[in-house]
DNA sequence: GTTTTTGTTGATTGACGAGTCAATAAACTT
DNA sequence: AAGTTTATTGACTCGTCAATCAACAAAAAC
């Protein structure tokens, strides 16, 4: 029965699960076996693979950061002038793929890992970093000096958008979330034009 | 041995306790035990109070929005005109007691009960439409329609700053959060005035 | 064709933790 | 003084769960 080659496909099958769960349950309280359960195998090969819930949940993580850092790299690489980029990070951040429950939920999660979790820290910083400096080329062109507080406050503006989506009841909404953002990058950038 | 009127300051002293053993530990997963100890007795004893675990944590959420609350009020109180009543609101949220890593520790984890516990998810709801209608009293005569959309930015904005400051090494840094937050503000209003 | 590597699981271990209980004791009531 | 209420805890129950292990199966290597 055991075919070779497995490795990949078990894994793949474990963070996609494990996402699942943690979105569908709500919290990290969820057990290896209901992870290796839903992604169709005992718990024992999550082990096998992984080691460790632990890991299991850091691969989840690096993998939703990778999903949205080929996003992000897709939308920009279509875009052209600043404006068009801001508008394309932005685009990206609140994606159907990134901003459905499930992974929004697990994002509120991951943050809570990364209190007690270094690993996870550093993962949730590269996140930010990278946000950050996407804001950064988009917003220095039309900002000057003044690119680095408009991009914290954007990018934490972000992060609550986020943050707000987990309480709600009903479906996303995805515009309303960009327009709030679009908004504050209008209000802020008006200032800077002639 | 046992004096009476124990009840209220074994709940006080468990509610605290609580606070600080989640933003200590930085997740839920806190024993009853750890609590007690920290509240000087023993887990027995918080049952016997509080019942169960998620009454406990319950029981801290109120008094964290309690404290948050009177917070607001007391500024608010010695403030006049809508533009001092919003920095007001700005300035309680971003206070001393409420920014302080344990609190916003306590808060994120917060967050993630309410994913699970209805009541906490009603409590955070209180929250944020408080949040909401204080913001909106001071922004209307400002900003007129505009008042709204630029409330659910500000009140999104300030939770995003909460969740950074969670990630961020070192001492919190309030004087930056107002600035952003009141920096958002102002180009907001610019807008609508002459 | 035997050995090694890879895949797979049921059963088990060992720890830990929420909640209960019985027992003890001091204070208040009558 | 007898009875009741309030405070308090150590010991115990019962469940859960991460992690390990022993064993089995099939492909690959030799």
């Amino acid at each position: 029965m055991p075919k070779l080659g497995m490795e990949p496909i078990r894994k793949a099958a474990l963070v996609k699960a494990t996402i699942v769960e943690i979105g569908r349950v709500g919290s990290l309280d969820v057990t290896v076996s209901q992870i290796a359960k839903r992604a169709g195998m005992s718990s024992a090969l999550a082990h096998h693979y992984f080691g460790s819930k632990e890991e299991m949940f850091l691969a989840a993580m690096r993998h939703i950061l990778t999903l949205y850092g080929a996003e992000v790299r897709g939308a920009l690489a279509l875009a052209e002038g600043p404006e068009s980029r801001l508008r394309a990070v932005l685009a990206a951040s609140f994606s159907a793929a990134n901003f459905r429950r499930e992974a929004v939920g697990a994002w509120l999660n991951f943050w809570v890992l990364a209190q007690t979790v270094p690993e996870a820290k550093r993962l949730l910083k590269v996140y930010q970093g990278r946000l950050r400096s996407n804001l950064l080329a988009g917003l220095r062109p039309l900002a000057g000096d003044r690119a680095e507080p408009i991009a914290a406050g954007l990018g934490a503006l972000i992060d609550g958008l986020y943050l707000r989506e987990v309480l709600k009841s009903g479906p996303p909404d995805r515009e309303m979330a960009v327009a709030t953002a679009l908004n504050y990058l209008n209000s802020k950038l008006e200032g800077a034009r002639p």
